[in-house]
Parts: C-alpha cells; structure tokens; sequence
DNA sequence: GGACGCTTTCAAAGCGTTTTGGAAAAATAT
DNA sequence: ATATTTTTCCAAAACGCTTTGAAAGCGTCC
C-alpha cells in the first residue's frame, strides 16, 4: 500500500523507540503482547518492510548464497545444473535467503570467489562440478567461506560438505545388470572425465566387468560433453564397425536419446537388438517416469540434492563450529523398455555365467 | 591477502579522509593523481574491497536484478530459461550487477515482486514468460519497478520494454517451408497456449494455411508441456490414424527428438515419409548445427535474448526516465535434414501449387 | 520504606559506505 | 602584493537497520 515508510517513520507514528518497534518486528521477548500487537497493526497498515541492505549491514550477515558459474558451458550449465538450482531455491526462499548467481568468464572465477568473501556478498558458496584436479575448496576455506559441494572432491571427502549420489555403484549396477542379461560388449559414454562424477562412473564401470574377469574394450569408451549428438554418432560409428557392442552405458538421457536415435538409423530396435541404460537426474522436460520407463536407468533426483545441499549449507552458517557433514545417496535401478536379453549373436564365450 | 580491512583502516593507513580514498577509488576527478596512485596501491596491499551492503545502503542502489520463478515448473523452469539466465548473467557481470533468483511456490509470485520492491533488493527486475493473460506488469508498474519482458504482454506491447523473437512470423515461413513442399496435413505440436508465445506461434502457423486456403484439422493440433515424451506419444498417436499427417511443425527441439523417435517407431524415416520442422532455442547442450543441422528449424539464440533483456533493463535504471523500448528479433530459418517432399500417396489435391 | 527483581521501554552507538558543504592550499589573474 | 579561481582534501552527516547499556515503572520481600 504506503511506499517509502521506514523504521524511523514508523515508529514516530507509533510514539515508540525504533528499538522497540524493531523488538516487537523481529519477534524478541522483551516487549509486552500489547504493544506488539500495536506494532504489528501499524506496520501492516503502512506497508513496513525492512531495507534489506541496512539489515544486513547491521547484522553483518548478507542473507544470501553464492552459486558462481562458469560461463563457458561444460558439463555443468546444463539442463541438470538448472534443476539443482531450483530445488536449492526452494530452501532458501524457506529461510529467508536469497539466491546469488554469478555467471563469469572462466578467468575470473576465482575472482568470482573472492569477491564474495571480501565484499561479503554471500554468507556461503555451492561449488559445482568439482574436478579431478579440484582446488576451489582450497581457496574457500583460505576465504573463510562456508561451501557444500554439490558431488565430491577427491581426496577432501573428510574435511569438506558434501552432498553426491553413489556414481560408483549405480554404473556398477548398471553394468552388472547388463551383464546379467548376457551383454559382454558393452560401450560406455561417459561425461568429461576430467570430472569427478564422471571418473566415479567409469570406476563403477570397469570393477562390474573386471568382477567377472572382463575389461572393457578402449574402442567402446568414450568421454564427452553429453549432448544429444555425442549419443547418436557414437552410436552409429560403433555399430558400423566390425565388432559392434550389444549394449550402452550413457551418462544423460539426452545422449541417450541420441543413441537411441543412432540405433534407430541402423535399422535396429532400442531395448532388442540393442539394450541402453543411462542415468536419469529426473529432470522434469525430460520424464522417463511412465509405467514402464522408456529407459531403463539409473535414478537420482537432482533437485532432492539442491535442496539437501542448500539445508546443510544453511545449517553450517548457523553454526560455524559444526563438523562438516555429507549426503551419499544412492540412485535407484529402474529397469524400462531399453533392456533386453543380449541377442544371440555368433556365440559369444560368455562362460562364467551362473 | 589481508582480511577485513575497511575503509576507516585505509583511510587511516594512508594519513586521508575516508572522503578521499572513496573518491579515489571510485574515479571521482577531484583528487590529485599521486594521491590517487598511493590510494590505489595500498589498497590493493591491503586487498581492500567495499563491503557491497554498505554500499548498497549508502548509494540506495542494490546493483543487483530479480528473477523470480514460480516453484511449479511449466514451460518455463525449463533448459530454455537457463539458457536465457546465462546470457543475462554475462552482461549483469559485466556491469557490476548481481542476478538474484528466487524460486517461489505458485502463490506467492507476486508476494516476492512486492518484497523485492519493498525491502529493496533489486533495482529491477526481468518477467519471463509472458501469459495471455497476464498481470505482472502491472503490479510492477504500481510497485515502480523497472522491469523487461522476455517476451510480449498482449496489449501492453508500446508500454512496457520487451524483448522477443517474431513467433508468428517463424512459424508462418516454417509452414510455408512445408507448403512449399507439398505437405497439406501438417501437424502443429504446440507448447501451452495460454502462453503468449505459443499462442503467436499459433495464429502463425493457421495464417499461412489460411493463406492458402487452407485450414488446420483439430486432430492434428495439441498444446502442453514441451518434454519428449509429448513428441514421441502424439507422433504415434497421429501417425497410427486414419489420415494421418506428412509433416509435424513442433515449438521445441525437444519434443521434436521426441517426434522423431515416434516416427522411427512406427517403422517410418524421417525427412523422407514424415518431415519435421522445430522452432531451435540454440541450446547449448542440443547442437542442431552441423553442417547440414538434423532439424530444419527456425532458429533464434535465447541466450542473446538474455543479453541484450539485460542491457535494455540496466539502461532503463540508469535513465529512469527513458522511454520503453524493444527489440523485436527474427528467427533464422534454417534447412535442414527432417524436411522433404511431401510423398506422393493418394495425391491429395494439391491444385495451388506454383 | 528501602532494596531487589522483573518487565518494558529508550537513547545512542554502531555497521561501512557515499556524499554534502566547506575549507585549506595552490595556482592564476589583477 | 592582493584578489580570485582552481585544485585537493576533510569533518560530519546521511543511509536504515540492530544492538548495547541503562533506566523507568511496578510489585514484592524483609
């Protein structure tokens, strides 16, 4: 209603001290119910709302979180980086916090950082995609910034928050499952593996098949941005070739849906001829959620993580003392229409079935 | 470096006013070079930064720009969004500016416009989608809140600033393309249309038959949510009909992958007994842009879109006084390999071809 | 009837900037 | 040598809130 109507203002109109009207606003107990009540009436009625800046200046905390984001777009800006954002955007909004996104040039990223600390525009960071190579948590913790990092940082698992899905297991899993269906070429297109999640998977990968005394074929991996192209071509270059591979291992429905366009351009049935399994963020453009699946996955709600990373973040803030703490979750293997028996071919020496 | 210096520090480091290491440092002329030159040095020794808050308040400015995004994701919350954020974010940086983003439940959208306003914690901010019905304007107008559109408001085009792609006219050239090509039943995959820019797309895409003599057959029309499954399920649905359509027009890339899977399905190819136009967002993350792309399309960059929304918002806080202004941008269309003839079957009586 | 405790209120001092209104110093003009 | 302008700097007042430290009011206990 009323615009411009400040503390001061108020609190005239109210014959009080802008200590008491502060008082009875914030909810503090010294204050009688009765002149609460008054406050509380008056300041609705005059359209009071605290400057944001002035409080947060007096309190000294900026009521905000930082998500810096490099503007190149790598495996992160990404559809899936977005449904993470909103699920953390959700728990703010809850606490009272707001959302801070920077988008930089790669250069400045740690500028971006650095920024947010000396000029306290952020009481806090998510880091995203971390990095085999991964530093940003030295700096953060150089910083004085309180940080929760959205998957792992290898080798700082115990010092740091974090919050990751189990990428190991699930592409074991995955694998295994295929394995069990009597697939034993099995190609894997895999994220950058430059990043941890995609290093994960890989791993996850790899001990399936050397568990049953097999090793992947250096002509069926592949490492790349997951787009939709990257899944089909593949899908068609290997195909083509002499000793195709029965099965895919993807690592994003959208390169799982390339692939399963490159099948359909062989002439070849998704799920029969040859079987896909990806992993599945349950992105919500993208469901794969119906009686049946389409794809059998791999599934982690990418959004359930924003909102958990953004809670043990916030909780960090309100107590600095706290250990730093974790979320591993595990995704769930959801068999769809991709799937099938591995078909029966010039007889594969698949001899340690049991 | 050094942690936590502020200006009273400086100033006193240097034997100056707090008055004259501000100006300093904010390039105000009436301070002597050397001064200037000393100032600078020692607070980069002192890795001196302004803390943004006290700024803020003391300027009345927030330097920072809202976005507010209801919880429940429509057509909106979608990559397209993200992508859109990511150029915005580029030029807000540039500028100095932050991005704030608040994802909020459905019913306390605008609840967040009027806080923003109030408690002064953006200096402007960006409304996306556009509805046909829409209302934000002027609430934002009432609150005086500079603002741009990503998009058009019905009615309000000469008094609000906005940015927008020409939908009507892509989609009226892109169902021309097909015309051309011989196509009669044409399906049109729409996204919601009680959103402005599929409403647009729309009356586009009935011009061009109408201009023709023709008029669009209901069964082959949908309007929803732009996820794959969409294309998939209404390409199987129409195709398995009794007079189904030789070319789908679709509003996103993704429920065109989707289309196209449900032509593979159905044992058809595409470009070849069934063609496929798709409106192409540029998304980083599905490429259309090979040599020959695998959609025609019409194409137009959203994260330009983000960009320039941005330099239009921040030119109108600088000059509040400025007259509304909008950019009105047209979309490539582009060939690619999911159009062809119209296959010759029961040869419907194409007479008006030239 | 004074000391004590409890509740309720307040004046004033921050928080860390920018900005206003001068003033001292230096340069230029008369 | 004095008057006038220009350059360079400063002390203090915002900005709008929270918080500290103190005091007023009032009932109660010895």
């Amino acid at each position: 209603m009323a615009k411009g109507v400040n503390l001061k203002e108020l609190s005239h109109r109210l014959n009080l001290s802008q200590t008491t009207v502060s008082r009875a606003l914030n909810g503090y107990p010294e204050v009688s119910a009765e002149t609460r009540r008054r406050v509380a009436e008056m300041a609705d009625q005059l359209g009071y709302a605290p400057n944001s800046q002035a409080r947060r200046l007096a309190t000294g905390r900026s009521m905000a979180i930082g998500h810096v984001i490099p503007r190149s777009i790598h495996e992160m800006m990404n559809p899936i980086f977005l449904e993470f954002i909103a699920g953390a955007g959700e728990t703010y909004s809850k606490h009272g916090y707001d959302m801070m996104l920077s988008v930089v040039d790669d250069a400045y990223e740690e500028d971006a950082y650095r920024q947010i600390a000396s000029r306290k525009k952020a009481d806090g960071v998510i880091v995203h995609g971390p990095a085999n190579d991964e530093r940003r948590h030295l700096l953060l913790k150089k910083l004085n910034l309180p940080f929760v990092v959205h998957g792992r940082i290898p080798g700082a698992e115990t010092e740091t928050s974090w919050i990751d899905m189990n990428n190991r297991r699930a592409f074991e899993r995955a694998t295994n499952l295929l394995l069990d269906l009597g697939h034993t070429r099995i190609a894997l297109l895999n994220g950058l593996e430059h990043m941890d999640f995609a290093h994960r998977r890989r791993r996850g990968f790899e001990d399936a098949l050397a568990a049953r005394g097999l090793s992947p074929d250096p002509a069926l991996l592949r490492s790349a941005d997951m787009t939709e192209p990257y899944g089909c071509e593949n899908a068609l270059a290997m195909l083509g070739g002499d000793n195709p591979p029965t099965a895919f291992l993807v690592s994003s429905m959208i390169s799982a849906i390339g692939v399963a366009r490159g099948i359909g351009q062989m002439g070849l049935k998704t799920g029969k001829d040859v079987s896909i399994i990806t992993h599945d963020d349950a992105l919500s453009f993208l469901p794969n959620s119906g009686e049946v699946p389409i794809f059998t996955c791999t599934r982690s709600s990418v959004r359930y993580a924003g909102q958990k990373a953004a809670e043990l973040l916030l909780a960090m803030i309100t107590d600095p003392a706290s250990e730093p703490a974790s979320l591993h979750m595990d995704a769930e293997l959801i068999i769809g229409q991709s799937t099938g028996p591995a078909p029966a071919r010039e007889s594969q020496n698949i001899a340690a079935e049991n």
